[in-house]
DNA sequence: TATCGTAGAGAACGCTCGTTCTCTAGGCTA
DNA sequence: TAGCCTAGAGAACGAGCGTTCTCTACGATA
């Protein structure tokens, strides 16, 4: 039930951005009824914040289980994910820099989550770094590369940014 | 006339986003009737187009005559002119990711206006690097910290993407 | 079987907003 | 002065949308 409607959310929001996506069209392709909807989350920001959270999560977590599965220096591994990301024909950038863009910062609850979801990137990066500064500097091409791969629609994004960072990483 | 209609549309719609602003505050702060706004820019789409239009060409302007009047490499300067944007009060990222991130590409129009902009700050970097491979991935750190900056609100993200990109000249 | 509670479908409400229309006042011409 | 054009102020219109309400039908219980 709250699947559905987070599966719904997260197809429509990612694809055609939050002003463009009514509750209606949430309930139809979802098939849960509105009613229902308002019982899961009491609100359109809520259900905001619930598709971005679960996204989060998920985004993250197939990142970490592509380092952790394949061989190599893992920073680099990184910008092969995203290129695989990237090709994938749904792309349409970062949901959650597109939030960011959208909201500016009207809505406190949805900015806070773009900053988590930020911040946590940003750690693993440096933890995988294991140096602050390269891990930060790795972090600003990750960052780039998608913005670039997004509105260009240019998927080498990927490739410029991980020769970039093989030469930082020495 | 133009002008003052430009004027409060750019401090309105970069400030609170293209959505949260409606036609009548930009009357209301521009001091232009909603008739002569209409003759001016026939909808609302038009005139976002005017402003995004008008913001590139200042914008990339800014840019090369901070670079064009500093000394140093040309490259490292770009992120000196970064941090003075990124510490400007009203700073809240770049114009055309978050009309990206806004419009989705449900607009024609705006989506062009983006690209060109991508595609024009992406050509002078390349022309100020010599080499289409350095200039790409400087290019990608600009796009990086510009974004970082804004969603972290930290004006020091340039200074780690004028690092990356000193060690990345060599 | 009779009653009650629930859930869904969708109408309704209130608000916002892009766009157009109306009305009025003021200034220019004969 | 009388008539006319213009421009602005703001009302009006129509659509979209978040949210709530109503009505109906069905299933469970006694």
């Amino acid at each position: 039930m709250e699947t559905q409607v987070l599966d719904a959310a997260e197809a429509l929001f990612y694809e055609r951005g939050i002003h463009a996506v009514g509750m209606d069209d949430i309930r139809a392709s979802s098939g849960v009824s509105l009613k229902r909807l308002y019982q899961l989350f009491p609100s359109k920001e809520a259900l905001v914040v619930g598709y971005l959270e679960r996204r989060d999560e998920r985004w993250r977590g197939r990142l970490a289980a592509y380092v952790a599965e394949h061989q190599g220096q893992p920073l680099l591994l990184i910008f092969d994910w995203l290129y695989e990301w990237f090709t994938e024909p749904d792309f349409r950038g970062c949901a959650f820099i597109n939030s960011f863009g959208e909201m500016g910062t009207s809505s406190e609850p949805i900015m806070r989550i773009v900053r988590h979801h930020m911040a946590e990137l940003r750690a693993y990066v440096i933890g995988l770094a294991g140096d602050v500064t390269l891990g930060e500097q790795i972090f600003l091409l990750i960052d780039g590369a998608i913005t670039i791969a997004a509105i260009t629609n240019d998927p080498a994004a990927a490739h410029r940014a991980k020769t970039a960072a093989a030469a930082l990483i020495g």
